[in-house]
DNA sequence: AATTACCTGTTGCATTTGCAACAAAAATAA
DNA sequence: TTATTTTTGTTGCAAATGCAACAGGTAATT
């Protein structure tokens, strides 16, 4: 399996020239700050140093949907987020988080060194963004909770390449994410349990039917 | 709304530039007829000049779900496809199709010009295919088959500039390119039709709550 | 240390959704 | 044309899911 991360392709040179050149400016923010809104004034975009952020959405009903999450190396900013008239879409910190913010204006323009390199941080942020969203649709796309349980297990496995992982939200938050209801959600965990498909202690879950193992990538 | 297309900020001079420089190869399919099923060796990237193709997934089961689908203008590949060990995915001809195959190891080099027309034109791409995707997450992740309808007719709705429009997709082809159930799907349109919702006639609907139109964009 | 907020785990019950099957209509092929 | 396949539309029933509510545990805050 591919890993994609925003400097894929470049050496720690080009990418600390990058840095230097785009020049990101640094902040803290403490869990439950709105990190972004999408304002037509944002121009900047965002890496995660470290924290976890979400990307959440407030439809025109008040409802709360977890659209995506970020977590170190991941990267958002309104160039790459869903645009809606209807929909209100932030950015929030779910934990203390330390954000590089990238001015995109400077990223999309060719810099004074000519270099292309701003173009392959471009390309990998699209394909980045790109490959988590098909990652997302593969998940919500199963027709059954169960179905979309064992379908982020096995990509929660193949990203740790174990068997054991422990799950990067909560279980409420999961929920959120894999759209449907939390209570239904426990009871399918429960059967899964039962059906002796997986062990789970907290968020600690072992994945234990073995027909495909992270090895086969 | 931003419409993308893959030769969105070039002009009709440069657009034609880029497909003398990458001498597409043009091929005609039937319905039914498999047009790509990504294997290694495939270094095409296909841009559907007419006709309607699906992206179709195969799982493990053998469950099949539209994943996307393409009209003129849309384009696919191996580079835009998600990647699967465990899944089967191929683009499918719904009709007749005709289509251009772009040697995409040509498109990301640099041309003997050193133009960087290429460049501008795989952004586009990378673009287009998220801005789909995420269009799918924000249809799959409502929580109802009421509400994953509203959301996908609001967007054709968009699309079309009327609240009147011809669906792209026979309905039971809509079904699976929702996740849901075909007679789930149909009973929940005749409900929404019963509460003067939306009106039908075939494939043809019209969305009758004004609440935000088109002409808000 | 005490208080508060959040997260996990569970249950009964109502509602929604999926499944299977069928008939009619429409589109396609012979 | 006629035959065949596909699509639409419907229904009864079973199963899955959502909703509301609550209790206990854990983490965060004061």
């Amino acid at each position: 399996m591919i890993k994609y991360s925003p400097f894929e392709g470049l050496t720690s040179g080009e990418t600390a020239e990058i840095r230097s050149c785009l020049c990101p400016i640094e902040k803290i923010y403490g869990k439950g700050d709105i990190i972004m809104q999408f304002s037509d004034k944002d121009r900047n975009l965002g890496l995660v140093d470290s924290g976890t952020a979400y990307l959440i959405r407030i439809d025109i009903d008040g409802n709360r949907s977890i659209i995506d999450y970020y977590e170190s190396g991941d990267v958002f900013g309104k160039m790459l987020a869903p645009e809606s008239e209807i929909d209100a879409y932030y950015i929030l910190a779910k934990e203390k988080c330390r954000i590089s913010f990238f001015n995109y204006d400077k990223l999309l323009s060719k810099c004074k060194n000519n270099c292309i390199k701003h173009t392959v941080l471009l390309n990998n942020l699209l394909m980045l963004t790109l490959k988590k969203a098909q990652m997302h649709i593969d998940i919500l796309s199963q027709r059954t909770t169960r179905q979309k349980l064992i379908t982020y297990f096995d990509y929660q496995r193949n990203k740790n390449l174990s068997d054991t992982f422990t799950l990067p939200l909560s279980l409420s938050d999961l929920s959120d994410y894999l759209s449907i209801d939390r209570s239904a959600m426990m009871r399918e965990i429960r059967n899964l349990k039962e059906d002796n498909l997986i062990s789970a202690d907290g968020n600690r879950f072992t994945l234990k039917n073995s027909r495909y193992t992270y090895a086969d990538c």
